[in-house]
DNA sequence: ATGCACGGGCTAACGTCGTTAGCCATAAAG
DNA sequence: CTTTATGGCTAACGACGTTAGCCCGTGCAT
């Protein structure tokens, strides 16, 4: 459970990468580049690559972060309510509408996997599984569903007054496996 | 039905947009550049700022074009099953793999809705509603599932042997309003 | 016919980006 | 005491979006 940084980054690394970490939440993607990243951290853009080999580096650390962080915040609401669908998706919409440009980053473009901690992927992935009952199609709709809430209300698409708490509460539904009644 | 270009654009804009496609859709976003684009057209970068103010404007035309085919692809589909959630699906899952880039551009950021044609996006959004029986947040939700189905698709997020028809059927089939059974 | 506006090209240049090359200081290790 | 690694630095390159300013042709008004 322990994160699995500390071990794999020199403590400079680590530093750059919390600040990029930072810079990122606090200014968005546009403002992480190499310059800015390097007054933060009161060095010069090219040191920074004294400690990853480029930018796509840093950021897959990011990513790895990220990853690790919806893996333990699905395990904590699996815990606390187990086989809900819909606990796991409120979890997932928190944690992603709490870190907005942080989960861009991490899911609009392809994972990274070389770069990533083994396990890690497939760590994040079996909560929800676990809830839909082992069913693999059910369990990767329902996340389709959920990034796809995630990321239209993170571009603006739905429309002003829409009550998306609605719209999860009738998606997470859909895909709560029948236990028992009907 | 017309296309709302003709009238909208210059003779010489609906060039530009249409290399500014082509472009796009052959060899991705980081090929569309003002100089890429202007090689492709016989001139250089700065005549194209003649045509539009900059970079984004020429974006907001691919994306208009980009609503524009789906409304019509999501009409058709409407028109040959109507009431059909799965038959929506189906249409927008191939119309957008068809365009992968031409749907990213689309949907990764907030739409650009003053450059829009009026009533546009709410055009490709209705053969959804109707379908879903007037009930907007199950429109909603099916709508972030189809996406998120997309998206996470066309970025390799879901294991490499993965049956995704099965997941699409098992998602639409959820969001299919109960007309008559059970 | 002459003058003029304007549409639509051009070159040169600016500032920002990621990145590379190559230099130098400090500190640990032989 | 010398060597080697670590981690800074400056200068610079090429690509990006974009701006300023020039020029040539066409068509219309005087």
């Amino acid at each position: 459970m322990a994160d699995p940084f500390t071990d794999r980054l020199t403590p400079r690394a680590r530093d750059i990468v919390s600040a990029a970490r930072a810079l990122l939440e606090e200014e968005g993607p546009e403002a992480l580049t190499m310059r800015r990243l390097g007054d933060r951290l009161g060095i010069k853009a090219p040191s920074l690559y004294k400690h990853f080999p480029d930018k796509a580096a840093v950021e897959s650390e990011l990513i790895a972060l990220s990853l690790w962080e919806t893996a333990e915040v699905l395990e904590a609401a699996e815990a606390a309510d187990p086989g809900s669908v819909p606990a796991l998706a409120e979890a997932y919409r928190r944690h992603a509408l709490a870190h907005p440009h942080l989960y861009r980053l991490t899911t609009e473009r392809p994972l990274p996997r070389a770069a990533l901690p083994p396990g890690l992927e497939y760590r994040a992935a079996a909560p929800l599984f676990r809830a839909c009952g082992g069913d693999e199609d059910l369990a990767r709709a329902a996340w389709a569903f959920a990034h796809g809430m995630v990321v239209l209300q993170l571009n603006g698409r739905f429309p002003d007054g829409a009550d998306l708490t609605k719209a999860w509460e009738t998606g997470a539904a859909a895909f709560q496996p029948a236990t028992a009644d009907c």
